[in-house]
DNA sequence: AATGTGTAAGTAAGTGATTACATATAATGG
DNA sequence: CCATTATATGTAATCACTTACTTACACATT
């Protein structure tokens, strides 16, 4: 009968829901799983978390001040549109890697669609992400060095598929697909995309 | 007590499966709405399906052959690689914006990932997209169309994000989207991202 | 002694699936 | 052509099981 602190439990938690989405699929999912991950029973879990949905909320809180918050830091910093461009697609693509359960979890939530918080936090995270990608992109149409007649929604559209594609051919292809210089291969096709 | 074969119960389940997902949710998905939706008893549903599995393997099938078999047409056919690839784009948009909970079916299954004849299906169905594709941009490649230093593999990548990331802001944003030319839109970035 | 963290055993509600039985439709034989 | 038998499709009730969550109580730390 090992103690921990709520604070200590609850990052326990969010990181074993993490754990299990990615290895073990998000069927597996459940509370029981959940405790038995964690090491202890099912009854302590809602001791930290006074609900599964708490549990998910928690999660996205996480995203948004972790992820959400260094991505803001890059995008709206000093450097060149090109050199931020990159950094963030880099950035955002390490933080997927090093929290691989994070894209199901999130999309699990759009297409359970009956929870209005949740489905906002989601709204809400990709769609900060959409305009702060917007945003480089419009200051690099400033500094001359984009074509700026493109439609920065549409190259963002086209941003957004990218991390959510690494992730699907993370589950599907574990092995064969290619993640080396990912983001620096994904960074050339962008920088032709939006080129004069 | 009204009778229908199997045939056209077959079809009405599996249309009511995409249905729910999209209107409702996955987390609504249940044999028991299934049924309800229909106008049937959940008996009745097992008439026709032996398993709830069945119907998604079901539904898989039907993407194979409407879907894929369609795109595998454009794809191999004698046009030229950049209208193949525009009637690709518009084929695919087109298909998933007529069945639009099929995205979240797919995806959900690869989620749920301990069913290895599922997310076979999965991977078959996403991984002949992808090589499709690849193949346009090859033989566009070799036309001189294109530049022939680019990565197939890569642009193919770029290209699967946009069918998913259509179906994540239709669930998200379904009155602000514009899904106007959605399709010629992408193309001319793809064809920018192309071009030598 | 008080408080925070743990456990074991429950709960009600929902799940996919099966059962026994009913009835509509089709096929068959006189 | 009609009565009878099969067959396909339907229903209502129920199955065993899982789910998220709760309760009553125990024990560790301060």
């Amino acid at each position: 009968m090992k103690r921990e602190t709520t604070e200590i439990r609850q990052e326990q938690i969010k990181r074993a829901v993490l754990d299990i989405i990615f290895k073990d699929g998000l069927d597996q999912l459940s509370t029981r799983n959940l405790a038995k991950r964690v090491g202890i029973t099912e009854g302590a879990i809602f001791r930290h978390f006074k609900s599964k949905r708490d549990i998910m909320l928690g999660i996205m809180q996480d995203v948004k001040s972790d992820l959400i918050g260094e991505l803001r830091h890059i995008a709206l910093g000093a450097e060149g549109s090109e050199k931020r461009l990159f950094t963030f697609l880099c950035r955002h693509v390490k933080y997927l890697l090093e929290n691989k359960g994070i894209t199901i979890l999130l999309f699990s939530e759009a297409a359970h669609m009956n929870d209005k918080e949740l489905k906002d936090n989601l709204h809400e995270i990709l769609s900060e992400q959409k305009s702060l990608i917007s945003k480089i992109i419009k200051d690099g149409m400033a500094e001359g060095l984009w074509n700026k007649k493109l439609d920065g929604d549409d190259i963002a559209t086209i941003y957004m598929g990218i991390p959510i594609t690494l992730n699907i051919e993370l589950i599907l292809n574990p092995d064969k697909f290619n993640i080396n210089n990912f983001c620096k291969r994904m960074f050339i096709l962008m920088q032709r995309m939006l080129s004069k």
